[in-house]
DNA sequence: CTGGTTAATGACTTTTGGGTCATTAACTAT
DNA sequence: ATAGTTAATGACCCAAAAGTCATTAACCAG
């Protein structure tokens, strides 16, 4: 008596129960993802994200006991090196730097255009601050990975004479930086004011080229 | 009786009160912006604002009727041009582009450094889809300001022949990325890992400055 | 077919926080 | 002083959403 008024005759009239504990762990994790990548962790609901995966409010309960372990789950299954295939090709590959590099680059702009990056990109700035622990495993994982990437390549471009030694040098990551900010711009003004990626990757490409091959300048530079 | 149990015993012992009409909008303001761009939208608790502005949280809703209101207020308070002096000094300007771009990426670096504008982009990502007008009003008033005004210093540069056409100079955009990137690595990894902006700086200032200039290749460039 | 196990359900409970308003008191004009 | 005006207060109200759990029914073993 202390709760439910529905007898015998309040029927469901849902759709269909399934069985599916295998299948549910992820299926909800791909809901979470999704409704915390479109509203934030705060203002994602629950029942939303139910609904998202066709089930009801309690079962999600069942396989993760709270919203934030949820948000935790979803985001931990995200974190993973992005970059593998590209890191065997470098291991292997012998020839000049700047092609793997290019390589590098194209890939960052083929992901990009990810609706599913997009959200984890947003979901990280945006919620960073609240689960630190979070962001480390990101930063481990894929960031520092990535990083060390780059620094790879551009540490054979040195040595090779391709490239010159300087401030880039000594932090290869600028050199992604305009992929960065594509990434960004789609989130933000990606709507208002679009950019073709193709536009941002080609500039891009030309900013990276002739800075990393230098100038042959003397002493003097200017004309 | 309907409200109140209070009787004329009940003190209330608080600091002293202050009438202080003109002072409020704009100290409340502040304290949203500053609990908006620590927690987001939704996490931000109005109670924690008032506390903040040192008032209590009724007299926050006499200014502000509601959470967005206050949201709303306190964004557009900081819609602006940045770049107000540096349009000035870029028209009155008459010699070589480059120093006055590296003029803008140094400029552009010293912003970054302020954790005002940290809570800005990251409220403007984090809430953007949520309140499209707010971000319209900055790319009106702020982006595609600035946009403009690189425009303006490439092709300049590029009338001089001093800068190469090309894709860069299709989109001058690229040529902050970096600057983008170390904002945004700033919010993200900053704590885990942090990077002296001087050290972002003189990275990206590198990039820009041999990819622009262009290298004096013939038909054929390695060797 | 049948009884046992437990995944799934959703009405219900609880907590949280936006928003209200009767009361208080700061300031002002006389 | 003192009465009038209204800014400021915070206890309270209530809707919304996280989280619970008694009940239901899918699936399976025998």
């Amino acid at each position: 008596m202390t709760q439910k008024s529905l007898t015998s005759d309040t029927v469901a009239a849902g759709r269909p129960r399934r069985r599916r504990k295998e299948a549910r762990p992820g299926e909800i994790i791909e809901a979470g993802l999704a409704e915390f990548g479109a509203r934030g962790f705060e203002a994602a609901r629950m029942e939303d994200v139910a609904r998202r995966a066709g089930i009801a409010k309690g079962t999600v309960f069942r396989y993760f006991p709270t919203k934030e372990t949820l948000f935790e789950a979803a985001l931990t299954s995200r974190v993973g090196p992005m970059f593998e295939q590209l890191d065997a090709a470098i291991a292997s590959a012998s020839g000049p730097a700047m092609p793997l590099l290019e390589r590098l680059v194209t890939n960052l702009y083929a992901q990009i255009g990810d609706p599913a990056l997009s959200g984890l990109i947003r979901i990280l700035i945006a919620e960073g601050p609240r689960f630190p622990a979070i962001l480390a495993a990101h930063h481990r994982a894929t960031i520092s990975r990535g990083r060390a990437l780059l620094e790879r390549i551009v540490a054979r471009g040195i040595a090779s004479g391709e490239f010159q030694p300087g401030a880039i040098a000594a932090l290869p990551m600028v050199l992604v930086g305009p992929a960065i900010m594509a990434a960004i711009w789609r989130i933000t003004f990606g709507l208002i004011d679009p950019i073709p990626p193709e536009l941002f990757m080609a500039a891009h490409l030309d900013l990276i080229r002739h800075g990393l091959q230098g100038v042959a300048t003397g002493p003097h530079s200017a004309g």
